[in-house]
Formats: structure tokens, sequence, C-alpha cells
DNA sequence: TTTAAAAATCGCAGCGCTATGATCCGATCC
DNA sequence: GGATCGGATCATAGCGCTGCGATTTTTAAA
């Protein structure tokens, strides 16, 4: 290939800047050099005092900005995270997502979202953007994902924390609870309760994997206590809808059913609605349990059993985990964090 | 200032490195220069189909990630939007941020998303941060900000959008609605039902301005037409706990009122909790109307009169402004669009 | 065939910052 | 007084990519 303008000296070329004011300006107004500044900027204490103080006063005067895209790239990391959640819409992602957010702002760490939209190639896909971020770390939901995705995540360096489910084979860190346990103390309080002719009521249970586990270990205890168990299922997302149709459906196919466990409170909360509109006492007739202790569950009539996941812990602790890490310390490989969950018992069962 | 090792040849120093295949070792199997790489990577039009899919194989089969953050800082604009929202706890901005993170997705823009919690400093704290991100654009709710906000935002170039309100000074482009024509409408429609003696029930309206403005314009609207209206507020984030609370004591100071409205859906279907629990009739006795069309509304006994803010939309509109803006098209200044909003009539009134 | 115009490709010079290792300087010790 | 030491400060060399303008190649027109 040809190369020639050889030792020609070219007119200076006209550069975009990103910023104004940058740590050059600071360095200079307080008659000290960049790397000082720098310095200042991530270890104020490795700094005496009265540069620090100039610095300070630069920064404040000339209302300096750093330029974070510039440090990820020098320092070959960036102060962000990805957090990858089937969609935010879901107030259980949304709950872990905000407690995150808040945790990490404290270290000045940046959350970038995305939304797999419960689809393992659009999960693929944003893991492969996430990483071309170099991210301090990076957070999936669940423990099931594409080939591609495992592969791509076990070559980087990058700490990757799989949250909201536990039990599962797991690329490093995982934060969450055991969802089968979940079904599984769901089936025993009913069954406690007196209740022998249940029944699992679940919405976009195809896609949803955790409703499924839940469902399974519902199952599996119920099987172990001698009781049968109906599963029936809608493939719209949850809400009260889909919970009350369920309802409706079951009362026809299974009139003797005497015991209900819903894949969410939204499903819990339709059922309660088509309860009242049939007539069917609860819990007097029919016993209920969802999950998820949602913004209504306690208010309803009745107040709705359920279980509570604690998706805001799921999130400080993934934060803490984070920054644990940013600072050093070791990461201790393929650790595990059961965040449990607690079934509030109310009036519906 | 000293100034030695002056021509002293150093050894070559340890680097930290980010990634293992870089563009460069793209463009050696595809035998072209790295420019050309980066150009079919941001046009891929602009190259031949020869060297396109030389570097197409090339990208394959050396599982090549494009760093973004080396890539933002020499365009001085990273691929990133910065989105700022109260929470995404609140299901409306949830809707929000999830359609905007799916629609800016395919144009491969990365959403980075903070949390104010309601606290305008807070707020100046996450311009901050996300302007030295130097994001494509920034994205904030509402219209009302810190002096500091308003400044730093004033003096980049970066393109601003203020959602989930109209209707009052705004710094570059604004997408929502105007709340007060949401309680106004709300107002009219319950003195359309014959009712003459209502309340506007309210959770934590210190902090929600935009409930504040519903309320306004429901007030305003009311007195217009020759109707009372009495204002009950909790302190509390909305919920439906707080909402069968300001029932019950709206009936025991008032209880003649006919026509209710509430800062939104969560805080209505409290209340229709707490008239099952009081018997009191609805819509017969009490007509009511909430605000947000949440997934419960159309379920719940009866059906919830609501009004559905198209908080998707909104997320839409904003990637779309975005996207269009990316592309070179001229930034109309000031520009508003108005997503409306649409009182769906159940029969809670 | 020559030549102009268009298309494709390339080399260069950073973007603003940080990690590294060297240097400077004042305090302490012999 | 000189040597030693540790904290503070600094100059350097990039991190991986893109925008610019120039160069080369291809195509079309003369």
């Amino acid at each position: 290939m040809g190369q020639k303008n050889l030792g020609v000296p070219r007119p200076a070329r006209q550069r975009r800047k990103m910023q104004s004011v940058t740590m050059m300006d600071v360095a200079e107004l307080a008659k000290v050099s960049p790397s000082t500044v720098s310095l200042y900027l991530r270890r104020p204490d490795a700094v005496s005092a009265s540069a620090g103080s100039a610095i300070a006063h630069a920064i404040d005067k000339l209302n300096y900005v750093p330029n974070l895209v510039a440090g990820g790239l020098a320092a070959a990391s960036s102060r962000a995270v990805s957090i990858i959640v089937p969609s935010v819409r879901n107030a259980f992602f949304a709950e872990t997502v905000a407690a995150m957010q808040v945790a990490l702002r404290k270290e000045r760490l940046q959350v970038i979202l995305g939304h797999t939209e419960y689809d393992e190639r659009e999960e693929e896909d944003l893991v492969r953007t996430a990483l071309s971020w170099a991210p301090a770390a990076v957070v999936l939901t669940g423990l099931s994902h594409s080939q591609a995705t495992r592969r791509m995540l076990g070559k980087t360096s990058v700490p990757v924390i799989e949250i909201w489910e536990l039990g599962g084979p797991q690329i490093d860190t995982a934060i969450g609870f055991h969802h089968e346990q979940v079904g599984a103390a769901t089936a025993r309080h009913l069954i406690q309760q007196g209740r022998r002719r249940l029944a699992f009521l679940g919405a976009r249970m195809h896609e949803d994997r955790r409703a499924r586990l839940r469902c399974d270990g519902f199952m599996a205890a119920a099987a172990e206590a001698g009781v049968s168990v109906d599963v029936m299922q809608h493939p719209a997302p949850s809400s009260a809808e889909v919970g009350a149709m369920l309802l409706s459906e079951t009362m026809q196919t299974l009139p003797d059913i005497d015991g209900i466990a819903t894949s969410n409170d939204h499903v819990a909360l339709g059922v309660l609605f088509e309860c009242e509109r049939l007539k069917i006492a609860v819990p007097e007739k029919l016993a209920l349990v969802g999950f998820g202790d949602l913004s209504f569950s306690a208010a309803c009539n009745p107040p709705l059993t359920t279980i509570r996941p604690s998706g805001d812990l799921i999130g400080k602790e993934a934060a803490r985990l984070i920054i644990e890490h940013m600072g050093g310390k070791a990461p201790a490989p393929q650790m595990t964090i059961d965040t449990r969950f607690t079934l509030l018992h109310r009036r519906s069962s």
C-alpha cells in the first residue's frame, strides 16, 4: 500500500473537542502537573494539603467535570456496571436495579441498563455491547444463558454476577434464592392449613423460567406430602386479568380445589377479584398464596399471603460485591449469596 | 519545575491492556488499514463489497468486539444516552425507560440510568456525572430542576429532553403531557356523571410535582363548574394502603363526598378496597377515577375509570428524537411533543 | 487513449486521561 | 556536613479508536 506525505509538515488540523475545560486547565490554574490533579481525583490523601486545596479551588472555579470516557480508556476499565434484566417493567427487577443504582452511585459507578425481554439471543447481544464498554462488572438475570454468552463472559476478566436465581451452574458469582424452595414453602404452607386439592396458576410460564422453578418446587413438595397439584397456565404476561381468567377456568374444570398458589401477586390479585365476583370465600373455601409482596398485597381483601423475595437486598449485595472487587479484594470464585425469602402469612390462607 | 530525563531512552513500560483483539488485528487479518475497518463499522456502505466481506470475516474469526470507550473518546461523543428518572420502581417511569431502551438498542445506543429519588440535588449530581460520559443525549424527568443543573446543561451542546411534563419553561425539547389537563379532564368527567361533592386523594404530593399539578387542574376545573373540592393528602409514597387510609379519613370528615379522584391508580385501588370493607357502593354512592391505567386497573371490582398516560409513547418519541438528532437532523429548538392521555371510562364512575 | 470525476482507502494526529517509574525535596540520621 | 529515606510531584507513553484530508484506485466521459 502506498505511503506518501513523509516529512511534509501538515497544517494543524481541526479536531473535535469533547469538552472545554480539561484536567490540564485545572493543573495550570492550580500550578501543579496534570498527573497530580489526576492523583488528587483518585486518591486525595496521596496529595499534600496545599496542593489538594489549590486543585479543589481550581476545579471549583473552572467548573471542571472529569471525562470518564477518557479515564475509562486510560485505565482500561470504565466506571460503569452493566445490568441486564428481562425488563424493568417487572417490579421485581425494577426494585433490584433501583437499589443497585443507589448503592453504586456512592462509589461514582454508573449503571448501564439493558432489557432482554426474556430473549436469550437479545441477552447475548446486550452482553456483547456491554463488554465493549469495558465495564467494572456485568450483572445478568438468572442462570440460563446461551453458549455464546457464556463463552464471551468466560474469556474476559470482567466480574460477572448472576442475580435472582440460585441452584444451577453459575458463571462466577450468584446472588438470589432458590425458587424451588419458594414453591416448596408455599405448598407446605397450604398443606399445613389443611388444604388437599391444590392448583398452581401461572402466567407466561414458558418464558419465565423462575416461575417455572417455583411451580416445580410446589409440585415436588406437594407430591412428597401425597397431595396432587393441577397446573393452569396462560401465555400472556402476568396481570390481574390473567389471574381472573385462570381462576374462572380452574373453577369450571376443578371445582373442588381448596388451595391455590400463583406465579406472582399480580395473578393472585386477579384471583382475588374473580373470587369476589364468583362469591368464593377466601380463605374459607379457597386459600390463596402469591409471590412477590407487591405494593397492594397487604392492602387487598383479604390481605394476601405471599412470599417476599427481597429484591432490594439482591441489588445491595451485588453492589457491595462489585465495590469490594474494585477495591482490589480477592474475588472468591463461584461465590453464592442466598438472600432467602420470607413467607408472609396474611388472611388469604 | 524540574524537567530531567530528556533524551534518555527508557525501557518499554508495561501497559494495562483493555482487550486482546483490537481493530488493528482485524485490519491486519483483512488486509486493509484500520481506518477502513473503522469506516466499515460505522458506514458499511462506504466500503467496497470485497473489503467489507473480508473485514466481516476477520471480525467473525477473531471475535472482535469494538471498544466503545475508545470510540467515544475519539469521536467526542459516546453512544450512550443518560436517562434520569425519580425511580424505576415507579411503574410509569419504568415503562418509559423500558420503551426507550428497546428503541435505542436498534441504533446501538446504550442507556445509562440514574435515580433522583425525587431530590433535585441528587439530580444535579447525576447530571454532572452524566455529562462526564459525553452522552449522545440527556433525558430528564419533569421541568423542574436546580439552577446549577440548568446552567450545566445550558453550557454543553448535548441535546436535553425533558419527559413526563409539559407546560413550563423547558431547557430544550419536552415530551409529555399537561398534568393540569389530566386533573381538569378528571373533574369534568366526575361532574358530568352528576357528582357535586368532590375530593382529591393524593400520596406524597409534596414531592411529586406532577401529582400536584393534576390536583391543581382538578380543582381549577371544579371551581370553574362551581363545584367545591376537598384535598386529602398523605406524605408516604403511593400505595393501596395509603389509599385505604385516605378514604377512611375522608369518610369520617366528609361523609357526603360523592366523587373522588386520586393521584394515581395505586391509591385508587386502596380506595376501592376500603370501600368494599366499608360497604360503600362504587359507583352508586361514590364515583372513583384514578390515574395511570396500571396492570390491575381494568381487572378490579368494579373496573377502574382512569387516565392512561402512554408512558411508552413518551419513551419511543424520545428515542426517535435522539436518533434523528444523531443522524444530523436539525434539532428544532424548544420543541414540544404532546403525547396526550386518554380517559378510560370504566365502571367505577 | 487521455482525462476528469467519483469512489475507495489510507496515514496521521490526536481525544483526555491514567499507570508507571523516575525525580525532587525536606526531614532524619550518622 | 553528607547520606538516607519516604512522601510528594512529575514527564512520559500510551489506551483503541475516529475525523480529517490526502492518496490511490476505479469508473465514466471525452
